[in-house]
DNA sequence: CCATATCTGAACCGCTGGTCCAGTTAATAT
DNA sequence: ATATTAACTGGACCAGCGGTTCAGATATGG
Protein backbone atom coordinates (compact mmCIF):
# COMPACT_ATOMS: atom_id res chain seq x y z
CA UNK A 1 0.00 0.00 0.00
CA UNK A 2 0.96 3.57 -0.20
CA UNK A 3 2.17 3.25 -3.68
CA UNK A 4 0.61 6.29 -5.37
CA UNK A 5 -0.96 5.70 -8.78
CA UNK A 6 0.97 8.60 -10.50
CA UNK A 7 4.53 8.05 -9.19
CA UNK A 8 5.87 10.92 -11.10
CA UNK A 9 7.06 14.11 -8.82
CA UNK A 10 9.28 11.76 -6.56
CA UNK A 11 12.21 13.11 -5.18
CA UNK A 12 15.63 12.51 -6.98
CA UNK A 13 17.51 9.62 -5.34
CA UNK A 14 20.31 12.72 -5.30
CA UNK A 15 17.94 15.27 -3.81
CA UNK A 16 17.16 12.88 -0.99
CA UNK A 17 20.56 11.75 -0.43
CA UNK A 18 21.78 15.49 0.15
CA UNK A 19 18.40 16.51 2.47
CA UNK A 20 19.60 13.85 4.57
CA UNK A 21 22.86 15.06 4.93
CA UNK A 22 21.51 18.59 5.31
CA UNK A 23 19.88 17.81 8.13
CA UNK A 24 22.05 15.59 9.83
CA UNK A 25 25.17 18.08 9.30
CA UNK A 26 22.74 21.06 10.49
CA UNK A 27 21.74 18.53 13.86
CA UNK A 28 25.75 17.77 14.32
CA UNK A 29 26.57 21.50 14.41
CA UNK A 30 24.07 22.27 16.60
CA UNK A 31 24.82 19.53 18.83
CA UNK A 32 28.40 21.20 19.17
CA UNK A 33 28.25 24.88 18.61
CA UNK A 34 25.29 28.03 19.52
CA UNK A 35 22.61 28.74 17.43
CA UNK A 36 24.22 31.97 15.92
CA UNK A 37 27.49 30.29 15.09
CA UNK A 38 25.89 27.84 13.16
CA UNK A 39 25.26 29.63 9.57
CA UNK A 40 23.76 28.30 6.65
CA UNK A 41 26.75 28.33 4.81
CA UNK A 42 28.58 26.13 7.48
CA UNK A 43 25.50 23.58 7.47
CA UNK A 44 26.53 23.19 3.68
CA UNK A 45 29.88 22.95 3.52
CA UNK A 46 29.47 20.51 6.83
CA UNK A 47 27.23 18.66 4.52
CA UNK A 48 29.12 18.54 1.25
CA UNK A 49 27.19 20.62 -0.18
CA UNK A 50 26.66 24.40 -1.92
CA UNK A 51 24.45 26.83 -0.59
CA UNK A 52 21.99 27.29 -3.37
CA UNK A 53 21.08 23.73 -2.60
CA UNK A 54 20.33 23.90 1.25
CA UNK A 55 18.11 26.91 0.56
CA UNK A 56 16.77 24.97 -3.03
CA UNK A 57 15.65 22.29 -0.55
CA UNK A 58 14.34 24.38 2.42
CA UNK A 59 13.76 27.55 0.99
CA UNK A 60 15.28 29.52 4.05
CA UNK A 61 17.24 29.13 7.28
CA UNK A 62 14.13 29.22 9.43
CA UNK A 63 12.88 26.48 7.15
CA UNK A 64 15.89 24.27 7.75
CA UNK A 65 14.97 24.14 11.51
CA UNK A 66 11.46 24.31 11.19
CA UNK A 67 11.72 20.55 9.49
CA UNK A 68 14.66 19.40 12.40
CA UNK A 69 12.31 20.51 15.05
CA UNK A 70 9.29 18.56 12.87
CA UNK A 71 11.41 15.77 12.51
CA UNK A 72 11.70 15.68 16.46
CA UNK A 73 8.33 16.71 17.51
CA UNK A 74 6.15 13.74 15.49
CA UNK A 75 6.67 11.42 17.76
CA UNK A 76 5.09 13.21 20.78
CA UNK A 77 2.20 14.13 18.60
CA UNK A 78 1.59 10.91 18.00
CA UNK A 79 1.51 10.02 21.72
CA UNK A 80 -0.79 12.84 22.47
CA UNK A 81 -3.14 11.58 19.73
CA UNK A 82 -3.58 7.92 20.09
CA UNK A 83 -1.29 7.08 22.81
CA UNK A 84 -1.96 5.94 26.46
CA UNK A 85 -3.15 8.14 29.29
CA UNK A 86 -1.76 10.57 30.92
CA UNK A 87 -0.37 12.00 27.97
CA UNK A 88 -3.05 10.40 25.35
CA UNK A 89 -6.47 10.67 25.34
CA UNK A 90 -8.28 9.67 28.99
CA UNK A 91 -7.24 11.37 31.96
CA UNK A 92 -8.70 14.12 33.24
CA UNK A 93 -7.83 17.69 31.92
CA UNK A 94 -4.97 18.45 34.83
CA UNK A 95 -3.25 15.11 34.59
CA UNK A 96 -2.75 15.59 31.08
CA UNK A 97 -1.86 18.75 31.02
CA UNK A 98 0.78 18.09 33.27
CA UNK A 99 1.74 15.24 31.33
CA UNK A 100 1.93 17.46 28.18
CA UNK A 101 4.01 20.11 29.52
CA UNK A 102 6.45 17.87 30.59
CA UNK A 103 6.60 16.11 27.87
CA UNK A 104 7.45 18.78 25.99
CA UNK A 105 10.17 20.63 28.51
CA UNK A 106 11.85 16.91 28.16
CA UNK A 107 11.93 17.39 24.46
CA UNK A 108 13.53 20.99 24.70
CA UNK A 109 15.95 19.52 27.04
CA UNK A 110 16.85 16.67 24.71
CA UNK A 111 17.12 18.51 21.32
CA UNK A 112 19.64 21.43 22.76
CA UNK A 113 19.84 24.40 21.08
CA UNK A 114 17.45 23.47 18.05
CA UNK A 115 14.58 25.67 20.13
CA UNK A 116 16.98 28.55 20.45
CA UNK A 117 18.21 28.00 16.55
CA UNK A 118 14.74 28.25 15.36
CA UNK A 119 13.92 31.06 17.26
CA UNK A 120 17.08 32.46 16.19
CA UNK A 121 16.28 32.04 12.27
CA UNK A 122 13.12 33.63 12.59
CA UNK A 123 14.57 36.51 14.47
CA UNK A 124 17.30 36.94 11.77
CA UNK A 125 15.27 35.93 8.78
CA UNK A 126 15.17 38.60 6.00
CA UNK A 127 12.64 37.50 3.68
CA UNK A 128 9.97 35.72 5.58
CA UNK A 129 6.87 37.75 6.35
CA UNK A 130 5.56 36.01 10.01
CA UNK A 131 4.47 32.45 9.19
CA UNK A 132 3.90 30.64 12.11
CA UNK A 133 5.53 27.71 13.24
CA UNK A 134 3.06 24.60 12.59
CA UNK A 135 4.67 22.65 15.53
CA UNK A 136 3.93 25.48 17.72
CA UNK A 137 0.01 26.14 16.45
CA UNK A 138 -0.61 22.01 17.21
CA UNK A 139 1.13 22.39 20.69
CA UNK A 140 -0.95 25.60 21.29
CA UNK A 141 -4.20 24.17 20.52
CA UNK A 142 -3.38 21.06 22.81
CA UNK A 143 -2.77 22.64 26.08
CA UNK A 144 -5.62 25.59 25.06
CA UNK A 145 -8.29 22.83 24.71
CA UNK A 146 -6.84 20.96 28.08
CA UNK A 147 -7.09 24.56 29.68
CA UNK A 148 -10.77 25.13 28.74
CA UNK A 149 -11.67 21.48 29.73
CA UNK A 150 -11.04 22.11 32.92
CA UNK A 151 -11.48 25.68 33.35
CA UNK A 152 -13.44 27.22 30.89
CA UNK A 153 -13.93 30.99 32.83
CA UNK A 154 -10.34 31.49 32.21
CA UNK A 155 -8.46 32.87 28.76
CA UNK A 156 -7.12 29.40 27.75
CA UNK A 157 -5.59 30.84 24.57
CA UNK A 158 -3.33 33.82 26.20
CA UNK A 159 -2.67 30.89 29.03
CA UNK A 160 -1.35 28.56 26.83
CA UNK A 161 0.56 31.59 25.09
CA UNK A 162 2.08 32.12 28.32
CA UNK A 163 3.30 28.73 29.63
CA UNK A 164 5.14 27.60 26.47
CA UNK A 165 6.80 30.40 26.10
CA UNK A 166 8.67 29.58 28.92
CA UNK A 167 10.70 27.77 26.10
CA UNK A 168 12.25 30.70 24.67
CA UNK A 169 12.98 32.21 27.73
CA UNK A 170 16.85 32.17 27.96
CA UNK A 171 17.14 31.66 31.61
CA UNK A 172 14.82 28.40 31.00
CA UNK A 173 16.53 27.64 28.35
CA UNK A 174 20.00 26.96 29.09
CA UNK A 175 18.88 25.05 32.09
CA UNK A 176 17.00 22.60 29.55
CA UNK A 177 20.17 22.53 27.20
CA UNK A 178 22.04 21.44 30.50
CA UNK A 179 19.79 18.60 30.78
CA UNK A 180 17.40 19.50 33.63
CA UNK A 181 14.16 19.54 32.76
CA UNK A 182 12.85 18.37 35.70
CA UNK A 183 12.57 21.85 36.92
CA UNK A 184 10.50 23.33 34.32
CA UNK A 185 8.31 20.48 34.59
CA UNK A 186 7.34 20.76 38.36
CA UNK A 187 6.63 24.71 37.84
CA UNK A 188 4.66 24.07 35.15
CA UNK A 189 2.65 21.35 37.75
CA UNK A 190 2.35 24.09 40.15
CA UNK A 191 0.78 26.31 37.76
CA UNK A 192 -1.32 24.09 36.51
CA UNK A 193 -2.31 22.87 39.00
CA UNK A 194 -2.83 26.13 40.89
CA UNK A 195 -5.23 26.56 37.45
CA UNK A 196 -7.23 23.69 37.15
CA UNK A 197 -7.70 22.38 40.51
CA UNK A 198 -5.38 19.30 42.01
CA UNK A 199 -6.46 16.25 40.89
CA UNK A 200 -8.83 14.02 43.54
CA UNK A 201 -6.57 12.63 45.66
CA UNK B 1 23.43 68.17 46.76
CA UNK B 2 24.20 65.77 44.20
CA UNK B 3 27.15 68.39 43.12
CA UNK B 4 30.59 66.60 42.23
CA UNK B 5 33.20 67.72 43.77
CA UNK B 6 35.93 67.19 41.15
CA UNK B 7 33.27 68.73 38.13
CA UNK B 8 35.77 67.67 35.54
CA UNK B 9 34.40 64.56 33.27
CA UNK B 10 31.34 66.12 32.43
CA UNK B 11 29.91 64.83 29.16
CA UNK B 12 30.67 67.72 26.76
CA UNK B 13 27.43 69.91 25.63
CA UNK B 14 27.49 68.64 22.09
CA UNK B 15 27.65 64.86 23.08
CA UNK B 16 24.42 65.10 25.26
CA UNK B 17 22.58 66.42 22.22
CA UNK B 18 23.96 64.20 19.90
CA UNK B 19 22.48 61.40 22.29
CA UNK B 20 19.02 62.58 23.11
CA UNK B 21 19.02 62.88 19.97
CA UNK B 22 20.01 59.33 19.50
CA UNK B 23 17.56 58.12 21.85
CA UNK B 24 14.46 60.03 20.20
CA UNK B 25 15.49 58.90 16.86
CA UNK B 26 15.40 55.59 18.35
CA UNK B 27 12.61 55.91 20.20
CA UNK B 28 10.64 57.24 16.81
CA UNK B 29 11.71 54.60 14.50
CA UNK B 30 10.35 52.02 16.93
CA UNK B 31 6.90 53.21 16.64
CA UNK B 32 6.86 53.11 12.99
CA UNK B 33 8.68 50.34 12.10
CA UNK B 34 9.26 46.82 13.25
CA UNK B 35 12.59 46.01 15.37
CA UNK B 36 14.67 44.29 12.45
CA UNK B 37 14.15 46.80 10.41
CA UNK B 38 15.58 49.61 12.63
CA UNK B 39 19.13 49.00 12.24
CA UNK B 40 21.80 51.12 14.11
CA UNK B 41 22.93 53.08 10.87
CA UNK B 42 19.07 54.05 10.00
CA UNK B 43 19.15 55.19 13.63
CA UNK B 44 22.30 57.45 13.07
CA UNK B 45 20.98 58.85 9.27
CA UNK B 46 17.28 59.90 11.55
CA UNK B 47 19.28 61.30 14.04
CA UNK B 48 21.35 63.28 11.43
CA UNK B 49 25.16 61.95 13.26
CA UNK B 50 27.59 59.43 12.14
CA UNK B 51 27.17 55.82 13.03
CA UNK B 52 30.25 55.84 14.81
CA UNK B 53 28.70 58.14 16.90
CA UNK B 54 26.15 56.39 18.13
CA UNK B 55 28.48 53.16 18.71
CA UNK B 56 30.91 55.36 20.75
CA UNK B 57 27.96 56.22 22.98
CA UNK B 58 26.22 52.88 23.47
CA UNK B 59 28.75 50.83 22.50
CA UNK B 60 26.46 48.34 20.59
CA UNK B 61 22.98 48.18 19.40
CA UNK B 62 22.59 45.99 22.08
CA UNK B 63 23.48 48.80 24.74
CA UNK B 64 21.13 51.35 22.75
CA UNK B 65 17.92 49.76 23.35
CA UNK B 66 19.16 48.86 27.15
CA UNK B 67 19.22 52.18 27.88
CA UNK B 68 15.36 53.19 26.05
CA UNK B 69 14.36 50.38 28.24
CA UNK B 70 15.89 52.07 31.08
CA UNK B 71 14.35 55.02 30.73
CA UNK B 72 10.71 53.60 30.33
CA UNK B 73 11.68 51.40 33.33
CA UNK B 74 12.51 53.80 35.84
CA UNK B 75 9.26 55.20 36.83
CA UNK B 76 8.13 51.59 38.04
CA UNK B 77 10.79 50.96 39.76
CA UNK B 78 10.06 53.81 41.82
CA UNK B 79 6.54 52.85 42.26
CA UNK B 80 7.45 49.66 43.12
CA UNK B 81 9.97 50.43 45.90
CA UNK B 82 8.06 53.50 47.95
CA UNK B 83 4.73 54.14 46.11
CA UNK B 84 1.47 53.16 47.71
CA UNK B 85 0.27 49.76 47.73
CA UNK B 86 -0.97 47.43 46.14
CA UNK B 87 2.00 48.26 43.84
CA UNK B 88 4.44 49.41 46.99
CA UNK B 89 4.86 47.36 49.86
CA UNK B 90 2.21 47.34 52.85
CA UNK B 91 -0.24 44.39 50.19
CA UNK B 92 -0.66 40.85 50.49
CA UNK B 93 1.29 39.19 47.97
CA UNK B 94 -1.33 38.00 45.69
CA UNK B 95 -2.28 41.25 45.38
CA UNK B 96 1.10 43.15 44.72
CA UNK B 97 2.20 40.51 42.01
CA UNK B 98 -0.95 40.67 40.75
CA UNK B 99 -0.63 44.59 40.56
CA UNK B 100 3.20 44.43 39.41
CA UNK B 101 2.30 41.94 36.30
CA UNK B 102 -0.36 44.05 35.15
CA UNK B 103 1.95 47.36 35.29
CA UNK B 104 4.53 45.25 33.55
CA UNK B 105 1.94 44.41 30.82
CA UNK B 106 1.06 47.80 30.78
CA UNK B 107 4.16 49.80 30.61
CA UNK B 108 4.80 46.74 27.35
CA UNK B 109 1.95 47.60 25.96
CA UNK B 110 2.72 51.46 25.81
CA UNK B 111 6.05 50.85 24.80
CA UNK B 112 5.44 48.98 21.84
CA UNK B 113 8.12 47.66 20.03
CA UNK B 114 11.24 47.92 22.79
CA UNK B 115 10.67 45.19 24.37
CA UNK B 116 11.17 42.89 21.06
CA UNK B 117 13.55 45.11 20.11
CA UNK B 118 15.97 44.50 22.94
CA UNK B 119 15.30 40.72 22.87
CA UNK B 120 15.81 41.31 19.09
CA UNK B 121 19.40 43.03 19.60
CA UNK B 122 20.46 40.48 21.86
CA UNK B 123 19.62 37.87 19.54
CA UNK B 124 21.92 39.30 16.58
CA UNK B 125 24.77 41.01 18.73
CA UNK B 126 27.82 39.72 17.63
CA UNK B 127 30.26 41.04 20.28
CA UNK B 128 28.88 40.81 23.87
CA UNK B 129 29.15 37.79 25.60
CA UNK B 130 26.30 36.84 27.45
CA UNK B 131 25.10 40.18 28.79
CA UNK B 132 21.71 39.95 31.36
CA UNK B 133 19.45 42.75 31.35
CA UNK B 134 19.94 44.36 34.82
CA UNK B 135 16.16 45.72 34.84
CA UNK B 136 14.98 42.46 33.62
CA UNK B 137 16.87 40.88 36.72
CA UNK B 138 15.32 43.63 39.17
CA UNK B 139 11.52 42.42 37.86
CA UNK B 140 12.75 39.04 38.04
CA UNK B 141 14.10 39.30 41.94
CA UNK B 142 11.11 41.60 42.81
CA UNK B 143 8.57 38.54 41.54
CA UNK B 144 10.54 35.74 42.24
CA UNK B 145 10.56 37.56 46.50
CA UNK B 146 6.53 37.88 46.05
CA UNK B 147 5.96 34.33 44.60
CA UNK B 148 8.31 33.17 47.72
CA UNK B 149 6.11 35.22 50.45
CA UNK B 150 3.32 33.69 49.69
CA UNK B 151 4.13 30.07 48.50
CA UNK B 152 7.66 29.26 50.28
CA UNK B 153 7.15 25.50 48.64
CA UNK B 154 7.51 26.34 45.05
CA UNK B 155 10.66 26.90 42.75
CA UNK B 156 9.59 30.88 43.60
CA UNK B 157 12.87 31.78 40.82
CA UNK B 158 11.99 29.23 37.95
CA UNK B 159 8.06 30.39 37.81
CA UNK B 160 8.98 33.94 37.75
CA UNK B 161 11.37 33.52 34.79
CA UNK B 162 7.88 32.17 33.36
CA UNK B 163 5.61 34.36 33.98
CA UNK B 164 7.42 37.32 32.48
CA UNK B 165 8.61 35.37 29.51
CA UNK B 166 5.16 35.95 27.85
CA UNK B 167 6.52 39.45 27.31
CA UNK B 168 8.72 37.41 24.63
CA UNK B 169 6.11 35.30 22.87
CA UNK B 170 5.51 36.82 19.70
CA UNK B 171 1.52 36.00 19.81
CA UNK B 172 1.42 38.02 23.10
CA UNK B 173 3.59 40.80 22.39
CA UNK B 174 1.80 41.59 19.22
CA UNK B 175 -1.17 42.07 21.40
CA UNK B 176 0.40 44.25 23.32
CA UNK B 177 1.70 46.41 20.17
CA UNK B 178 -1.89 46.36 19.54
CA UNK B 179 -2.51 48.20 22.88
CA UNK B 180 -4.30 45.38 25.01
CA UNK B 181 -2.67 44.79 27.85
CA UNK B 182 -5.97 43.98 30.12
CA UNK B 183 -5.86 40.72 28.27
CA UNK B 184 -2.54 39.68 29.22
CA UNK B 185 -2.92 41.48 32.98
CA UNK B 186 -5.84 39.01 33.26
CA UNK B 187 -4.46 35.98 32.78
CA UNK B 188 -1.28 36.59 35.00
CA UNK B 189 -4.26 37.38 37.81
CA UNK B 190 -5.56 33.77 37.14
CA UNK B 191 -2.58 31.95 37.49
CA UNK B 192 -1.23 34.27 40.04
CA UNK B 193 -4.18 33.53 41.81
CA UNK B 194 -4.34 30.20 41.26
CA UNK B 195 -1.01 30.10 42.78
CA UNK B 196 -0.80 31.90 45.51
CA UNK B 197 -4.10 31.44 46.67
CA UNK B 198 -7.31 34.07 46.09
CA UNK B 199 -6.65 36.93 48.36
CA UNK B 200 -9.57 36.85 51.34
CA UNK B 201 -13.18 37.60 50.17
C1' DC C 1 43.20 82.97 22.70
C1' DC C 2 45.61 78.80 22.97
C1' DA C 3 46.32 73.94 24.15
C1' DT C 4 44.40 69.60 24.24
C1' DA C 5 41.47 65.89 25.42
C1' DT C 6 37.21 64.51 23.72
C1' DC C 7 34.07 63.80 20.34
C1' DT C 8 32.67 62.99 15.45
C1' DG C 9 31.40 60.51 11.18
C1' DA C 10 32.44 58.47 6.63
C1' DA C 11 35.01 54.87 4.85
C1' DC C 12 35.89 50.37 5.74
C1' DC C 13 35.67 45.19 7.37
C1' DG C 14 34.09 40.47 7.72
C1' DC C 15 30.16 38.03 7.60
C1' DT C 16 25.33 36.98 6.98
C1' DG C 17 20.91 35.17 4.66
C1' DG C 18 19.38 34.95 0.24
C1' DT C 19 19.51 34.95 -5.26
C1' DC C 20 20.99 33.47 -9.73
C1' DC C 21 21.73 30.52 -13.53
C1' DA C 22 24.81 27.69 -16.57
C1' DG C 23 25.96 23.23 -16.29
C1' DT C 24 25.15 18.40 -14.45
C1' DT C 25 22.44 14.39 -13.59
C1' DA C 26 18.73 11.02 -12.62
C1' DA C 27 14.53 9.33 -14.35
C1' DT C 28 11.69 8.19 -18.24
C1' DA C 29 10.26 7.11 -23.17
C1' DT C 30 11.84 5.07 -27.14
C1' DA D 1 21.37 1.50 -25.20
C1' DT D 2 20.27 5.93 -26.16
C1' DA D 3 17.80 10.27 -26.41
C1' DT D 4 14.94 13.53 -23.94
C1' DT D 5 13.82 16.42 -20.40
C1' DA D 6 12.83 18.25 -16.08
C1' DA D 7 14.91 18.54 -11.67
C1' DC D 8 18.82 19.34 -9.14
C1' DT D 9 23.35 21.47 -8.07
C1' DG D 10 26.77 24.74 -6.31
C1' DG D 11 29.84 28.62 -6.55
C1' DA D 12 29.85 33.43 -7.72
C1' DC D 13 27.35 37.14 -6.44
C1' DC D 14 24.46 40.77 -3.74
C1' DA D 15 22.74 44.10 -0.36
C1' DG D 16 22.71 44.71 4.25
C1' DC D 17 24.15 44.07 8.89
C1' DG D 18 26.85 45.19 13.47
C1' DG D 19 31.04 46.87 14.60
C1' DT D 20 36.00 49.35 14.07
C1' DT D 21 39.04 52.89 12.78
C1' DC D 22 41.25 57.34 12.84
C1' DA D 23 42.15 61.93 10.84
C1' DG D 24 40.00 66.01 11.53
C1' DA D 25 36.44 69.05 14.01
C1' DT D 26 35.19 71.14 18.41
C1' DA D 27 34.06 72.39 23.13
C1' DT D 28 36.23 73.46 27.20
C1' DG D 29 39.80 74.87 31.08
C1' DG D 30 43.61 77.71 31.80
Amino acid sequence: MGNNDRMERRERADAARNRRAILRAAEELLRLHPPEQVSVERVAVAAGVGKGTVFHRFGSRTGLMRELMSERAHELDQAVAEGPPPLGPGAPPVERLVAFLGAVAELAARNGNLVAAHEHAVATSRSEPREANPIYVGWHRHVTALITEGRPDVDADEIAHLLLGSLHMEPIASRLRAGDSARLARSFAALAEGLLGRPAP
